[in-house]
DNA sequence: GTACTGACCAGAT
DNA sequence: CATCTGGCCAGTA
């Protein structure tokens, strides 16, 4: 397996995620220079390894919810990454994003 | 080579 | 709310 020039560019923008921010996957699909890639955003994000510095719990989809099976591991983690932020969710599970979602400046 | 999959998304039903 | 549809495109089989 070897990671491409596309997954460097998506973990780039992921980095640029501000502490207490969200952005979507087809957010940082589109500053990455890959409109309408969303899924590859996703598939880049499995890559990472266990320890990284990279925020990929800032990620979310346009739902506002988390991408991941709700119930796992994975999920239970990104969550609680996002309150220790002080991101936490709505009654309906989903984020607020008018209040987190990093806008484009 | 084809066929299916997926940490997605917007629009329609 | 819940589904479905078509689009997306690199991995995987």
């Amino acid at each position: 397996m070897r990671h491409t020039d596309n997954d460097e560019r998506i973990w780039q923008v992921v980095a640029l995620i501000p502490e207490g921010k969200v952005a979507t996957y087809g957010d940082v699909a589109a500053q990455a220079g890959l409109p309408g890639a969303a899924r590859r955003v996703g598939a880049a994000l499995k890559k990472l390894p266990e320890g990284t510095k990279i925020p990929w719990h800032r990620v979310i989809n346009a739902g506002g919810r988390i991408s991941l099976p709700p119930g796992s591991d994975s999920y239970r983690r990104q969550l609680e990454l996002l309150r220790a932020e002080g991101i936490t969710l709505r009654e309906s599970g989903a984020i607020d994003l008018r209040r987190h979602r990093m806008l484009p400046a």
